[in-house]
DNA sequence: GTCGTCCGGGTAAACGATTACCCTCGTAAT
DNA sequence: ATTACGAGGGTAATCGTTTACCCGGACGAC
């Protein structure tokens, strides 16, 4: 039996046993393990469970003497006292958990944006609870489910994907904050993350501006707005250019390096090759890197290689590539204003707030 | 007001009110919103809640008549309904939570253990709580406060470190798995990881195998039992060999890659420079590469550098990196083997298991 | 016919925390 | 002297679930 178990049996057996005299009464009540509960603290302090409920929920101080709080707090400290939080979320119907789902925990750009978060979450007085998705809309079903039946305060969601679940989700009532990757097509709700359209323009005016006459295009899934939007604004503005994408100079990937790979090996089969190659995410570009090395090809001499995110090992290790600097470390502070807001008098603007980031281009040159 | 409080609300001024005729009794029960609780699953199925809970915990089933089963599973998918954990963990002293405790998410071998782990908890129908600690004893005591008033069912300690929390939490029975660190001194508690002195030895022959006669280190935290094991295996193997390390040949850093730099400026800053640096974790050598790229070193051609853990990315965009591959992806299994046994019969046994998984070293050639 | 003894359930008491009321003073205004 | 009121704090209901008992009937053994 978990000692957690030990008190809640013995409370149990007490109430089954009324006939015992106080002796075996006392003793149950001592031996008793586990952590103290409230009512430990209101006999230390001689008070009742609701005066230290006031107090260390720090409400209504003006029904506590000085002297009580004093004796509390001292009670408190003594048996170190925390509260349990499944008593209190049954209590108020509210946990004091925040969800955040991420698609790939092991990309450093989206676990640099949970690190913001979760340092967010923490100060607003919150717990994060993390979840990986993996792109998969089952699992993401899964997660939100499992989320609201924890009572979670909020669901952020990182690299959100359409799914039936989702839209119930949206249905209850449960906030949603959508990071990075818009809601899908017919939902809305507060987003978090930087204007892709114009980041894919600012691609293509670099390569322009280069002077790169055949561009071409390793792109995320068009399902995701973030790799959709940054798509598009790139092709478009080339083509203003008068530059249009070719098809073969366009590949799909699924934002993992092997992804990349695949796609480059596609995009430089033919006789001729592309100048430059925008990819979707930086992961995308390691892979065509490789790519490019087994072709004896210079990186960024011979082919320049476009990323996205910035993901933070670049500066070290890949400082032949340029990318889309998204500012990960925004993402938290901003989760913490759209909470803070969903939580206040104006929860309806919120709802529908968008908070767009600044992004930044980093050209890198070296070899 | 949330709309979860709405339902809760309502009851309790239906409560204060019971002189309010059956009209607005009803009115009241068909409004409330919220998610549906095991009342609105027993009355839809025509069956008392003590049965529905008998039938979806699956417990009893001696209990329940097939038909009975079929019309509250049925009951269950038309409302969609899911039991609240906070009352079932009110009611059982316990959840479905298991925290993981990580010391920097950002880092991707890290994360790359976090992936693994959380696979294999999902698997075991439990959710993943993630806090990073950041190394800081202050913020691991903080979490695993708040973790213990959570009910977990277990912390998983990625990379503890010594604290007074960290006692406390050993001392009330929560069990703690101390994953590539071990427990620290005077505390015991299952293990996951792998042998770092036998590690650190097989460094040191291959450096020696190689003729490199002037070896150096760039080590973590001594106080970190991994650390200081693969430091010390690969020391201890180098004077065995007649290659004592020297003073000026061995920097301490904190396993990040801005300290692996400085140490490395430290390191090669004098006339001459050793052939050969073992670091103590994969970031700290992407920083000390850098600082030979500065000094127009060649790696591995003039100086080779070793790694450790085996960052995923390596392969793609450190490939002159020569490291330790650390099984990431066998964390996770070997964590639900142990949690498994720890809610078994042979949980003591459990409570003091070291499972060592098998490590490899890698050799990078290449430039 | 009487006694176990299963089957198939129902009743109600917890779990820990919160909070709407209720109660009792002391004091001040009338 | 009476009323009003605020300060200080206690009582008990309640959140959603679980589960130890209780209960009525069917059925077999004696």
């Amino acid at each position: 039996m978990p000692p957690e178990r030990r008190r809640a049996v013995a409370a149990r057996e007490r109430a089954r046993a009324p006939e015992a005299e106080d002796a075996a009464l006392s003793l149950a009540a001592r031996q008793r393990v586990g952590p103290p509960t409230i009512d430990d603290v209101a006999q230390r302090a001689g008070v009742s469970v609701a005066t230290v409920s006031r107090i260390i929920n720090k409400k209504a101080f003006n029904k506590a003497s000085a002297d009580t709080i004093d004796r509390v707090e001292r009670a408190v400290a003594e048996l170190n006292y925390r509260p349990m939080r499944a008593g209190r979320a049954l209590r108020t119907l509210e946990s004091h958990l925040v969800a955040f789902l991420i698609p790939d925990i092991t990309n450093a750009f989206y676990s640099a944006i949970a690190h913001s978060v979760e340092i967010a979450i923490r100060d607003l007085g919150y717990a994060m609870i993390l979840c990986n998705t993996e792109e998969s809309p089952e699992l993401q079903d899964a997660y939100l489910d499992e989320m609201q039946s924890h009572l979670v305060r909020a669901v952020l969601l990182l690299g959100a994907v359409d799914s039936p679940g989702l839209r119930r989700a949206a249905a209850t009532g449960v906030p949603i904050v959508y990071l990075n990757r818009k809601a899908p097509p017919g939902l809305s709700g507060p987003f978090i993350g930087i204007d892709n359209a114009a980041a894919g323009r600012a691609v293509a005016e670099h390569f322009i501006r280069q002077g790169y006459r055949r561009c071409s295009a390793i792109h995320g899934p068009l399902g995701s707005s973030a790799s959709r939007e940054r798509f598009e604004g790139y092709r478009s503005r080339l083509e203003a250019a008068g530059l249009a994408l070719e098809a073969d100079d366009v590949q799909a990937g699924t934002l993992t390096i092997e992804s990349g790979y695949g796609a480059a090996v596609a995009l430089l089969s033919g006789r001729t090759r592309p100048r430059a190659i925008f990819c979707g995410n930086d992961l995308m570009a390691y892979g065509a890197f490789r790519r490019c090395r087994e072709l004896g090809l210079k990186v960024p001499g011979d082919i320049a290689l476009f990323g996205f995110d910035d993901n933070p090992l670049n500066e070290w290790l890949a400082t032949w590539l340029s990318t889309i600097h998204v500012p990960h470390d925004r993402f938290g502070p901003a989760a913490s204003r759209v909470l803070r807001a969903l939580g206040g008098a104006d929860s309806a603007d919120a709802a529908s707030a968008h908070i767009l980031l600044p992004f930044r281009p980093v050209f890198r040159e070296s070899a």
